[in-house]
DNA sequence: CTTTTTCATTGACCAAAGTCAATAAATCAT
DNA sequence: ATGATTTATTGACTTTGGTCAATGAAAAAG
């Protein structure tokens, strides 16, 4: 919760009212290893922060696991797109070890938009990082190969296969397992 | 100039006072073709909204030129990255087309924001559009062949090809000017 | 209109990732 | 612990896009 406030207040300075407004709306909440936060067809209608645990964002194509995005402590976790269109969601998120989240529902989020201007402002500053991370993951499959890929997701978290079966890595970076184990026998 | 103030209605009503301190800002230019609207190297001060002609954003990379996106009528166009962290741009933005444009820069449109809550709110949806964009091509990237890429783009717009040389758009979908070639001979 | 330059096509060959299949290693459940 | 299941590795072969090079077509410049 501290490291929530720590991060809006990199953002917009909240008053204390507005901070305690906000954190009236927060739903603490645990999963369990394996369970789902939400699941393909549901509309996502909330934003968590993550205290504590790793999510997998995926979806299955023709029969076959498809990761999109890790969630880590510190990140927001939530179907953006389906938060945002209100569309059901074509992807699954799943918890890869027990987690702790604090969730926020878009209805009381839109109150706090209309009731603080400095949270609107914070609303925009998170849509704008969000399109930032995004930007750098298109980059990436524009620009670079899968090995090089697989290289920059270890070296900003290294600890990433300890936690995650090797399987979900090859899928994140764009390859099947085989080339991933072909990849890493290289080297 | 009415474009835009549709799109905007769509999204925030502004009262007349709010549309007319916007307008006020809005500097038009014209872009012969050709022409560069921002050079690599350069901070990206503003967010631009195309009236007419068309813009590659592109960047050179190993002697190769590579084509990140267009932009068309009713777009904006900005190195958004660049405009919201004031790093340098990585990528040139160039007319294809003679072209005018509405540019507001980011010192007013911060201003505006400060100012009117719903100009504040107008960011935060243009920063969620702008992140929807981004997330269909990251999907069409992660999940379809060149030739998908292909087809999906002359769908959306078929005159692409009359507009800009082909090996614009073999980039654009991430192949090699021979490999769209031959795509476009097997059919 | 003719020359030059740019752009598109085609062919032969190469490199990288995918596919299919077998096996080994690790993890999970009882 | 042990047997079952899931995950990872390795090999042989295929597919797809990249590379290099030649040729043809179209567009721009004079």
């Amino acid at each position: 919760m501290e490291q929530l406030k720590n991060y809006f207040n990199k953002l917009v300075k909240l008053t204390d009212q507005e901070w305690a407004d906000f954190q009236a709306c927060l739903i603490k909440e645990t999963h369990a290893k394996k369970a789902y936060l939400l699941e393909e067809g549901q509309k996502c209608d909330f934003i968590a922060f993550i205290e504590a645990g790793t999510f997998r964002f995926y979806h299955i194509l023709d029969g076959e696991e498809i990761v999109t995005a890790f969630f880590f402590p510190g990140d927001f976790v939530t179907n953006y797109r389906s938060f945002l269109t209100d569309n059901p969601s074509d992807h699954h998120i799943q918890a890869l070890q027990d987690a702790i989240i604090y969730k926020i529902h878009k209805k009381d989020l839109h109150a706090l938009y209309d009731r603080y201007q400095s949270i609107e402002r914070l609303g925009r500053l998170i849509a704008e990082n969000l399109y930032l991370t995004i930007t750098k993951r298109l980059d990436s499959f524009q620009h670079t190969s899968p090995e090089e890929r697989y290289q920059e997701l270890i070296n900003r978290n290294s600890k990433l296969l300890q936690e995650v079966p090797q399987y979900m890595v090859a899928s994140y970076i764009g390859v099947k397992p085989e080339t991933l184990s072909r990849i890493r026998a290289r080297k």
